[in-house]
DNA sequence: CGTTAGATCTCCT
DNA sequence: GGAGATCTAACGT
């Protein structure tokens, strides 16, 4: 696998999270590709990071390229990529993969074998890969983390993201066009 | 197909 | 006290 390039999360997170459909993530080899992707960011009311700094979201505040893990709704993880560090509370959220190694791993750790619905969600996508609390902060350029960036061509549509009752209209969620394992269908705006 | 309730963490008012 | 970047099972159509 090839080293991510230097500077590659310090971004805005819109176009991080546009980058980020077609790369590759693993946990300890298990992982696959990204495609479905929302972006954050820090004058965003819909972000953790809106009100300052708390105990939960400091990662937010932290390096570029590490990774900010919260607690969603009592019982779900969600892991994020910090980006575009000059201010801070910025990030990506990972809602998404196309598994592709260590199938059999996530399907033990999610209770079913369906391929489309391993890693379909942002709470789905941590379980499948094993990740909690306690990878929050961590650099996700390094063990036991990996990134590959996307080769090739490929087409990314974009949309309003999901779940969120601030900014509802600005589309910043991200998805690999017509992949089979989105959390959900792209809402796309009427031509 | 659709909608709904319930799981119970973290932060804000 | 209540809302929230979620998910599942259960139930109605």
């Amino acid at each position: 696998m090839q080293p991510i390039p230097a500077g590659f999360f310090q971004a805005d997170a819109v176009s991080l999270a546009r980058r980020l459909i077609g790369a590759e993530l693993y946990v300890e080899g298990v992982g696959g590709r990204i495609v479905e992707t929302e972006a954050y960011r820090a004058d965003d009311p819909a972000s953790h990071s809106f009100r300052g700094p708390s105990p939960r979201n400091r990662a937010m505040f932290g390096p570029v390229g590490h990774v900010y893990v919260y607690r969603s709704y009592g019982l779900h993880w969600c892991l994020n990529i910090v980006c575009d560090g000059a201010s801070g509370g910025s990030a990506v959220l990972l809602r998404a993969l196309e598994p592709l190694a260590g199938l059999e791993a996530m399907a033990a750790r999610r209770g079913l074998d369906d391929p489309r619905r391993l890693c379909a969600g942002p709470g789905r996508l941590t379980q499948a890969l094993g990740i909690d609390g306690t990878h929050d902060a961590m650099p996700i350029d390094a063990p036991p983390f990996a990134v590959v960036p996307a080769s090739g061509t490929h087409r990314v549509e974009h949309g309003p993201r999901i779940g969120i009752t601030k900014a509802v209209d600005e589309p910043w969620r991200f998805c690999l066009a017509g992949s089979a394992f989105l959390s959900r269908p792209l809402r796309r705006a009427p031509d």
